[in-house]
DNA sequence: CTGTCCCTGATT
DNA sequence: AATCAGGGACAG
Protein backbone atom coordinates (compact mmCIF):
# COMPACT_ATOMS: atom_id res chain seq x y z
CA UNK A 1 0.00 0.00 0.00
CA UNK A 2 1.49 2.89 -1.21
CA UNK A 3 2.21 5.69 1.25
CA UNK A 4 4.52 8.83 2.11
CA UNK A 5 7.81 7.01 1.56
CA UNK A 6 6.96 4.60 -2.06
CA UNK A 7 5.20 8.07 -3.27
CA UNK A 8 8.55 9.95 -2.50
CA UNK A 9 10.84 6.75 -4.12
CA UNK A 10 8.39 7.03 -7.60
CA UNK A 11 8.93 10.94 -7.32
CA UNK A 12 12.74 10.84 -6.93
CA UNK A 13 13.19 7.78 -9.36
CA UNK A 14 10.29 9.13 -12.07
CA UNK A 15 11.20 13.24 -11.80
CA UNK A 16 14.44 12.90 -14.26
CA UNK A 17 13.32 10.72 -16.39
CA UNK A 18 9.70 12.78 -17.19
CA UNK A 19 10.86 16.22 -16.15
CA UNK A 20 11.58 18.11 -19.46
CA UNK A 21 10.20 15.88 -21.75
CA UNK A 22 6.76 16.79 -24.45
CA UNK A 23 4.31 14.28 -24.54
CA UNK A 24 3.62 12.71 -28.03
CA UNK A 25 0.95 10.34 -27.41
CA UNK A 26 -1.54 9.33 -24.27
CA UNK A 27 -3.54 6.43 -23.97
CA UNK A 28 -6.29 5.92 -22.00
CA UNK A 29 -8.50 2.84 -20.47
CA UNK A 30 -12.10 3.11 -20.11
CA UNK A 31 -14.13 5.16 -18.09
CA UNK A 32 -13.73 4.48 -14.39
CA UNK A 33 -13.68 5.21 -11.04
CA UNK A 34 -9.82 6.08 -11.92
CA UNK A 35 -10.65 8.97 -13.77
CA UNK A 36 -11.60 11.84 -12.07
CA UNK A 37 -11.20 13.69 -14.98
CA UNK A 38 -12.85 11.70 -18.59
CA UNK A 39 -10.08 9.79 -20.57
CA UNK A 40 -11.42 11.00 -23.66
CA UNK A 41 -10.27 14.33 -22.38
CA UNK A 42 -7.08 13.34 -21.07
CA UNK A 43 -5.86 11.99 -24.34
CA UNK A 44 -6.97 15.20 -25.48
CA UNK A 45 -5.60 17.82 -23.67
CA UNK A 46 -2.38 16.26 -22.38
CA UNK A 47 -0.94 15.48 -26.65
CA UNK A 48 1.77 17.95 -26.90
CA UNK A 49 2.09 19.17 -23.57
CA UNK A 50 5.97 19.45 -21.60
CA UNK A 51 6.50 18.24 -18.21
CA UNK A 52 8.18 20.37 -16.34
CA UNK A 53 7.97 19.21 -12.33
CA UNK A 54 6.62 16.19 -10.66
CA UNK A 55 6.17 17.61 -7.00
CA UNK A 56 4.55 14.99 -3.96
CA UNK A 57 1.75 16.22 -1.24
CA UNK A 58 1.55 13.33 0.98
CA UNK A 59 0.61 10.62 -0.66
CA UNK A 60 -0.35 12.61 -4.32
CA UNK A 61 2.07 13.48 -7.09
CA UNK A 62 1.33 16.74 -8.81
CA UNK A 63 2.89 16.60 -12.30
CA UNK A 64 3.86 20.26 -13.54
CA UNK A 65 3.04 21.01 -17.33
CA UNK A 66 2.74 24.02 -19.77
CA UNK A 67 0.76 26.75 -18.88
CA UNK A 68 0.25 26.51 -14.83
CA UNK A 69 -1.68 23.38 -15.52
CA UNK A 70 -0.95 20.32 -13.44
CA UNK A 71 -2.01 16.40 -13.53
CA UNK A 72 -2.90 15.13 -10.13
CA UNK A 73 -2.25 11.40 -9.63
CA UNK A 74 -2.70 8.94 -6.48
CA UNK A 75 -1.82 5.72 -6.06
CA UNK A 76 -4.46 4.26 -3.83
CA UNK A 77 -3.74 0.68 -2.75
CA UNK A 78 -2.29 -1.07 -5.33
CA UNK A 79 -1.31 1.55 -8.24
CA UNK A 80 1.75 1.52 -9.77
CA UNK A 81 3.68 4.01 -11.84
CA UNK A 82 6.46 2.87 -13.76
CA UNK A 83 8.61 3.15 -16.68
CA UNK A 84 7.55 1.19 -20.23
CA UNK A 85 9.36 -1.75 -20.11
CA UNK A 86 10.22 -2.05 -16.48
CA UNK A 87 9.81 -5.73 -15.86
CA UNK A 88 8.90 -7.14 -12.59
CA UNK A 89 7.10 -10.34 -11.18
CA UNK A 90 4.47 -8.32 -9.93
CA UNK A 91 3.64 -7.14 -13.75
CA UNK A 92 2.27 -8.81 -16.01
CA UNK A 93 3.59 -9.59 -19.47
CA UNK A 94 0.81 -8.20 -21.80
CA UNK A 95 1.59 -4.24 -20.15
CA UNK A 96 3.82 -3.25 -22.84
CA UNK A 97 0.63 -3.44 -25.29
CA UNK A 98 -1.22 -0.41 -24.28
CA UNK A 99 -3.35 -0.72 -27.25
CA UNK A 100 -6.61 0.77 -25.81
CA UNK A 101 -8.93 0.36 -28.84
CA UNK A 102 -11.79 -2.64 -28.13
CA UNK A 103 -10.35 -4.65 -30.50
CA UNK A 104 -7.47 -4.91 -28.70
CA UNK A 105 -8.85 -5.32 -25.54
CA UNK A 106 -8.39 -9.10 -25.30
CA UNK A 107 -4.67 -8.01 -26.16
CA UNK A 108 -4.38 -5.18 -23.42
CA UNK A 109 -3.57 -5.21 -19.66
CA UNK A 110 -7.18 -4.27 -18.05
CA UNK A 111 -5.50 -2.56 -14.91
CA UNK A 112 -3.27 -0.28 -17.41
CA UNK A 113 -5.43 2.97 -17.17
CA UNK A 114 -3.07 5.76 -18.67
CA UNK A 115 -0.31 5.49 -20.68
CA UNK A 116 2.76 8.73 -21.73
CA UNK A 117 4.73 8.66 -24.59
CA UNK A 118 7.19 10.79 -25.72
CA UNK A 119 8.11 12.83 -28.46
CA UNK A 120 12.21 12.41 -27.71
CA UNK A 121 12.07 8.43 -28.11
CA UNK A 122 13.01 7.56 -24.57
CA UNK A 123 10.43 5.39 -22.52
CA UNK A 124 6.96 6.25 -21.49
CA UNK A 125 5.35 6.30 -18.37
CA UNK A 126 2.39 3.42 -17.65
CA UNK A 127 0.25 3.45 -14.93
CA UNK A 128 -1.39 0.53 -13.58
CA UNK A 129 -4.10 0.11 -10.70
CA UNK A 130 -5.62 -3.47 -9.77
CA UNK A 131 -8.45 -2.34 -7.94
CA UNK A 132 -8.58 1.16 -8.98
CA UNK A 133 -8.85 3.31 -6.13
CA UNK A 134 -6.08 5.16 -7.55
CA UNK A 135 -6.57 8.81 -8.97
CA UNK A 136 -6.15 10.80 -12.52
CA UNK A 137 -7.30 14.67 -12.16
CA UNK A 138 -5.92 17.01 -14.35
CA UNK A 139 -6.11 20.67 -13.12
CA UNK A 140 -6.30 23.64 -14.83
CA UNK A 141 -4.25 26.83 -14.43
CA UNK A 142 -5.18 28.01 -10.65
CA UNK A 143 -7.21 25.16 -10.17
CA UNK A 144 -6.99 23.68 -6.87
CA UNK A 145 -8.35 20.30 -5.67
CA UNK A 146 -10.24 20.18 -2.33
CA UNK A 147 -8.35 16.59 -1.55
CA UNK A 148 -5.45 18.51 -1.64
CA UNK A 149 -6.34 21.83 0.15
CA UNK A 150 -7.18 19.85 3.69
CA UNK A 151 -3.93 18.31 3.66
CA UNK A 152 -1.90 18.80 6.96
CA UNK A 153 1.98 19.44 6.88
CA UNK A 154 4.20 16.62 5.13
CA UNK A 155 4.81 13.64 7.62
CA UNK A 156 8.30 14.17 7.27
CA UNK A 157 8.56 17.75 8.82
CA UNK A 158 6.30 16.41 11.49
CA UNK A 159 6.04 18.45 14.91
CA UNK A 160 5.73 17.29 18.11
CA UNK A 161 4.54 20.18 19.69
CA UNK A 162 1.64 20.35 16.86
CA UNK A 163 0.74 16.74 17.03
CA UNK A 164 0.44 17.14 20.77
CA UNK A 165 -1.58 20.46 20.19
CA UNK A 166 -3.97 17.89 18.17
CA UNK A 167 -3.99 15.26 20.34
CA UNK A 168 -4.96 16.82 23.18
CA UNK A 169 -8.44 17.88 21.92
CA UNK A 170 -9.50 14.26 19.95
CA UNK A 171 -11.27 11.48 21.89
CA UNK A 172 -10.36 9.22 18.76
CA UNK A 173 -7.23 6.28 19.29
CA UNK A 174 -3.61 8.10 18.67
CA UNK A 175 -3.70 5.75 15.58
CA UNK A 176 -7.06 7.12 14.25
CA UNK A 177 -4.77 10.84 14.63
CA UNK A 178 -2.22 9.48 12.98
CA UNK A 179 -3.57 8.45 9.94
CA UNK A 180 -5.94 11.74 9.10
CA UNK A 181 -4.31 13.53 6.72
CA UNK A 182 -5.47 16.93 7.77
CA UNK A 183 -2.79 16.08 10.54
CA UNK A 184 -0.19 14.66 9.43
CA UNK A 185 0.15 14.38 5.22
CA UNK A 186 1.33 10.63 4.01
CA UNK A 187 1.16 8.35 7.14
CA UNK A 188 -0.64 5.26 6.26
CA UNK A 189 -1.15 1.71 8.05
CA UNK A 190 2.27 0.20 7.89
CA UNK A 191 4.09 3.56 9.07
CA UNK A 192 1.44 4.41 11.48
CA UNK A 193 1.98 0.87 13.27
CA UNK A 194 5.55 1.17 12.96
CA UNK A 195 5.72 4.25 14.72
CA UNK A 196 3.51 3.32 17.52
CA UNK A 197 5.71 0.47 18.07
CA UNK A 198 9.20 2.61 17.99
CA UNK A 199 7.73 5.57 20.67
CA UNK A 200 6.50 2.33 22.67
CA UNK A 201 2.33 3.48 22.49
CA UNK A 202 -1.42 1.50 21.88
CA UNK A 203 -2.41 2.33 18.68
CA UNK A 204 -5.70 1.91 20.99
CA UNK A 205 -4.28 4.76 23.48
CA UNK A 206 -6.58 7.81 23.39
CA UNK A 207 -5.09 10.57 21.59
CA UNK A 208 -5.96 13.07 24.68
CA UNK A 209 -4.10 10.29 27.37
CA UNK A 210 -0.59 10.23 24.95
CA UNK A 211 1.95 12.52 26.91
CA UNK A 212 3.37 15.45 25.66
CA UNK A 213 6.69 13.87 25.56
CA UNK A 214 5.25 11.01 24.09
CA UNK A 215 4.57 13.17 21.24
CA UNK A 216 7.72 14.42 21.10
CA UNK A 217 9.06 10.78 20.78
CA UNK A 218 6.03 9.53 18.55
CA UNK A 219 6.69 12.86 15.83
CA UNK A 220 10.71 11.52 16.34
CA UNK A 221 9.56 8.23 15.00
CA UNK A 222 7.42 8.86 12.14
CA UNK A 223 9.80 11.21 10.84
CA UNK A 224 12.96 8.59 10.97
CA UNK A 225 10.85 5.49 9.75
CA UNK A 226 9.50 7.18 6.91
CA UNK A 227 13.15 8.69 6.20
CA UNK A 228 14.56 4.86 6.67
CA UNK A 229 12.19 3.69 4.56
CA UNK A 230 12.73 6.27 1.51
CA UNK A 231 16.65 5.16 1.63
CA UNK A 232 15.71 1.72 1.06
CA UNK A 233 12.92 1.66 -1.56
CA UNK A 234 9.70 1.67 0.70
CA UNK A 235 7.76 -1.17 0.98
CA UNK A 236 7.07 -3.89 -0.87
CA UNK A 237 4.69 -6.07 0.71
CA UNK A 238 1.83 -6.63 -1.74
CA UNK A 239 1.70 -4.32 -4.76
CA UNK A 240 4.18 -1.63 -4.52
CA UNK A 241 6.63 -1.57 -7.06
CA UNK A 242 9.33 1.39 -7.81
CA UNK A 243 9.35 3.10 -11.39
CA UNK A 244 12.05 0.80 -12.19
CA UNK A 245 10.05 -2.12 -11.48
CA UNK A 246 12.22 -2.98 -8.18
CA UNK A 247 10.63 -4.19 -5.02
CA UNK A 248 11.78 -1.64 -1.71
CA UNK A 249 13.39 -3.44 1.19
CA UNK A 250 11.40 -2.00 3.89
CA UNK A 251 9.24 -4.60 4.75
CA UNK A 252 11.89 -6.24 5.92
CA UNK A 253 12.58 -4.00 8.37
CA UNK A 254 8.90 -3.73 9.91
CA UNK A 255 8.60 -4.78 13.55
CA UNK A 256 5.01 -4.97 13.82
CA UNK A 257 2.97 -4.59 10.57
CA UNK A 258 1.52 -7.92 9.44
CA UNK A 259 3.21 -9.76 11.94
CA UNK A 260 0.11 -11.03 14.46
CA UNK A 261 1.25 -14.25 16.32
CA UNK A 262 4.91 -13.50 15.51
CA UNK A 263 7.60 -12.99 17.96
CA UNK A 264 8.04 -9.13 19.13
CA UNK A 265 11.45 -8.33 18.22
CA UNK A 266 12.67 -7.16 21.19
CA UNK A 267 10.82 -9.08 23.74
CA UNK A 268 9.59 -12.22 22.08
CA UNK A 269 5.88 -11.24 23.35
CA UNK A 270 3.37 -12.33 19.71
CA UNK A 271 2.17 -9.18 18.17
CA UNK A 272 -1.32 -8.79 18.32
CA UNK A 273 -3.63 -7.35 16.27
CA UNK A 274 -6.86 -5.28 16.66
CA UNK A 275 -9.55 -3.50 14.65
CA UNK A 276 -9.53 0.45 14.73
CA UNK A 277 -12.40 1.56 12.22
CA UNK A 278 -12.40 -1.73 9.61
CA UNK A 279 -8.51 -1.29 9.80
CA UNK A 280 -6.29 -3.51 10.93
CA UNK A 281 -3.77 -2.05 13.66
CA UNK A 282 -0.29 -4.50 14.59
CA UNK A 283 1.40 -3.89 17.90
CA UNK A 284 3.74 -5.81 20.68
CA UNK A 285 1.20 -5.53 24.45
CA UNK A 286 4.26 -5.59 26.10
CA UNK A 287 6.22 -2.94 24.38
CA UNK A 288 3.50 -0.99 23.72
CA UNK A 289 1.69 1.17 26.98
C1' DC B 1 -17.23 10.69 15.47
C1' DT B 2 -18.46 5.88 13.12
C1' DG B 3 -20.06 3.14 9.32
C1' DT B 4 -20.41 2.25 4.32
C1' DC B 5 -18.82 2.17 -0.15
C1' DC B 6 -15.71 2.07 -4.26
C1' DC B 7 -12.73 -2.25 -6.56
C1' DT B 8 -10.41 -6.97 -7.59
C1' DG B 9 -7.51 -10.85 -6.34
C1' DA B 10 -6.10 -14.03 -2.80
C1' DT B 11 -7.57 -16.85 0.73
C1' DT B 12 -10.75 -19.61 3.49
C1' DA C 1 -19.41 -18.64 -2.16
C1' DA C 2 -18.07 -15.69 1.49
C1' DT C 3 -14.38 -12.90 3.60
C1' DC C 4 -10.50 -9.99 3.81
C1' DA C 5 -7.27 -6.16 2.42
C1' DG C 6 -7.68 -0.66 2.94
C1' DG C 7 -7.14 5.17 1.22
C1' DG C 8 -10.32 8.34 1.23
C1' DA C 9 -15.08 10.42 0.23
C1' DC C 10 -19.31 10.59 1.95
C1' DA C 11 -23.67 9.82 4.79
C1' DG C 12 -25.66 9.66 9.09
Amino acid sequence: MPELPEVEVTRRMLAPRLVGRRISEVRCGPPSYFFLTPPRRLEQSLQGESIEALEREGKYLLMGLGGGRRLLLHLGMTGQLFIAGSSSPRLVRRIDRYEFSPKAAAERDPHTHLALDFEDGEPGLRFRDVRKFGKVRLLGPGENDARLDKLGPDALTADGELLYAQARRRRVPIKTLLLDQGVLAGVGNIYADEALFLAGIRPTRSARRVTREQCLELATQVKWVLERSIAIGGSSISDFIAPDGQDGQFQNERRVYARTGEACSTCSTPIRRVLLGQRSSHFCPSCQK
